[in-house]
DNA sequence: TTGTAGGCGTTATCAG
DNA sequence: CTGATAACGCCTACAA
């Protein structure tokens, strides 16, 4: 294993100074002759040199970068996000490191960190909850930052969101004017992130606008058998028009294989509405409506505003709250029939 | 925004040399007076002062880093694979980057190279095909190089695949056994990856351990429409015992959303085979059989096997090739009933 | 038990 | 048009 040469090693074969060919690696050739342009030229491609970014760095403090902490790989949601990020990084010049917090506050710490350290330009992050001071801390120093899904309480950070409340309103709602009489909504147990939170009470919101006030028993969190979960449900299907609200990708899957082996169809007996407008959802039974957030999107327009922090073509004194629209996507899953 | 203090701050107000400061940094207490040793740690906490990975990685050429290169984000194979990747290294206290090269052999190059430069231990990578000299340099090298579900002609890189080939062949030949007498291939036009290849491999073989040497007619790439796609299958399979092998997740919906629409029903008309288990492919129309991947562990594996070499706990002289077992799941959407 | 001095590979400020 | 020289922040022989 050769050692890599330096700018120095060229500066010695060539015959000049090493300030010569950092002249020449950075472009600032106004005052340079053709003749030592070219000569450097050919040693660098002889010795097949490279400048060390990591010593460029040390120097400039920059780094060309950016990272994005996701909470969880394995959610198609930040498949989607990361997509629009890395896109949107490409097309400006820029680098993307994504790094996964696996929702441990010990690893998100780290890996902000390390962000930090190595120059990292600016950061988009989905962030675990578990670390907010320190968050704000780095915001604090310097560091640019960009959340994205969730805002922070006292607003400082820059955030891209969706309009989670609004559209779910809107979808409950004109369910009940097509006639459904209860509509569950179900989740997960435990899932108390602020997107959910702005989901519920827009589903809260929906029933208050046209059918009163929520019930208890319409609000399910999984339990451990799908058929405690659903039992409910499954003896109000039949004496009312009923439809459910699943809330996660995983939780509609569940719902429908359940409702599939019981034999209760979809849309016939029970409506479906699930969140998020997964691949599967429109390609199989007849469709699932869905409440579709614009993900890639958030992640492009996460990178742009972050890329434009870093340029300095922001005001630096507010922060900044996109918020995206939702669609509704209406397919066969809730065409109420009987 | 203030300056972050260095090692040299740190010094001057303890009253002792960097030297002394980063000894304590590095653990080496073995030398050191409890006194100063309790004054540095005072004011490194009183000045939050934190070391610069990237002045220290410049010197110590290392970095705690592993980088995962992918050639899709959005793709749920990667997700999975990530994962893997990711909790291997956390456990073995790396830092794991992940970036997209998004099939550009442009990013791909550069993303090589900034790892290389930021002094990571090592790239596990999914790559395009585009820059194999230029892997082959890299790990001349000495970077630190594993492949993932892809090798090398050669050989001369480490890496971790899954028998395809093997497992493919197996489950073509059950489904003949079954009764099934035409069994279709159906792929994304243009996907001509080395795995797929493998894939292809095994349905030959299959075909030809059991019913004779395959036919062209039963080697079908999607087209625009998905009418013309499905033509011949949708002619043969009332007068023969017909299967379809969708060996992608995306054909795979489509080739179901196609069948449903027409009324055709699986598996009383026809047989469905999937590859890779996407979370969907048991939860719904009773279950599609597939050929499963180890995507997760294929992760894992290789994260470990580049751990092992970065911690030199592998003979340097040979390259490793892991091949993993797959799986056959058999669902209801291959029982042949008529 | 601690310090000095040189170096890691660049860039930047002068001064020629 | 080009070069010394001093940083950037840390590590590490070698000295003391």
């Amino acid at each position: 294993m050769i050692k890599k040469p330096t700018i120095k090693d060229i500066a010695n074969i060539v015959g000049v100074s090493t300030t010569t060919i950092s002249r020449y690696l950075n472009g600032k050739f106004e005052n340079m002759s053709e003749e030592t342009k070219s000569r450097i030229n050919e040693v660098i491609i002889e010795l097949r040199y490279e400048p060390s970014s990591i010593a460029r760095s040390l120097k400039t403090n920059k780094s060309g970068m950016i990272g994005l902490i996701v909470s969880d790989v394995m959610k198609p949601f930040f498949s989607m996000l990361s997509k629009g990020v890395s896109d949107a990084c490409t097309e400006e010049g820029f680098q993307l490191m994504i790094a996964n917090s696996d929702n441990d506050k010990f690893n998100e710490r780290k890996h902000l960190k390390t962000m930090k350290e190595y120059n990292f330009e600016g950061i988009i992050i989905n962030h675990t909850g578990m670390n907010l001071d320190f968050l704000l801390d780095l915001k604090e120093e310097g560091l640019k930052l960009v959340l994205v899904n969730q805002s922070i309480d006292n607003r400082s950070i820059d955030s891209v969101t969706t309009s989670n409340r609004e559209i779910t309103q809107i979808a409950i709602k004109a369910l009940f004017e097509k006639g459904y009489e209860d509509i569950y909504f179900v989740d997960e147990p435990m899932d108390n992130s602020s997107v959910r939170n702005e989901i519920f009470m827009g589903f809260r919101l929906g029933h208050q606008s046209y059918s009163g006030d929520l019930e208890a028993k319409h609000v399910i969190f999984k339990a451990d058998s799908l058929e405690s979960t659903f039992k409910e449900i499954c003896c109000n299907y039949k004496k009312r028009r009923t439809a459910v609200f699943c809330v996660s990708g995983s939780i509609l899957l569940q719902t429908l294989s359940y409702f599939k082996s019981r034999n209760i169809r979809i849309p016939e007996d029970l409506g479906i509405l699930g969140f998020d407008d997964l691949d599967w959802t429109d390609a199989i039974v007849n469709g699932i409506s869905v409440i579709k957030q614009p993900i890639y999107k958030v992640g492009r327009e996460a990178a742009k505003l972050l890329i434009e922090r870093i340029n300095g073509e922001r005001q630096a004194n507010e922060a900044v709250h996109l918020i995206l629209k939702n669609t509704y996507i209406e397919r066969e899953s809730t065409q109420l029939i009987k």
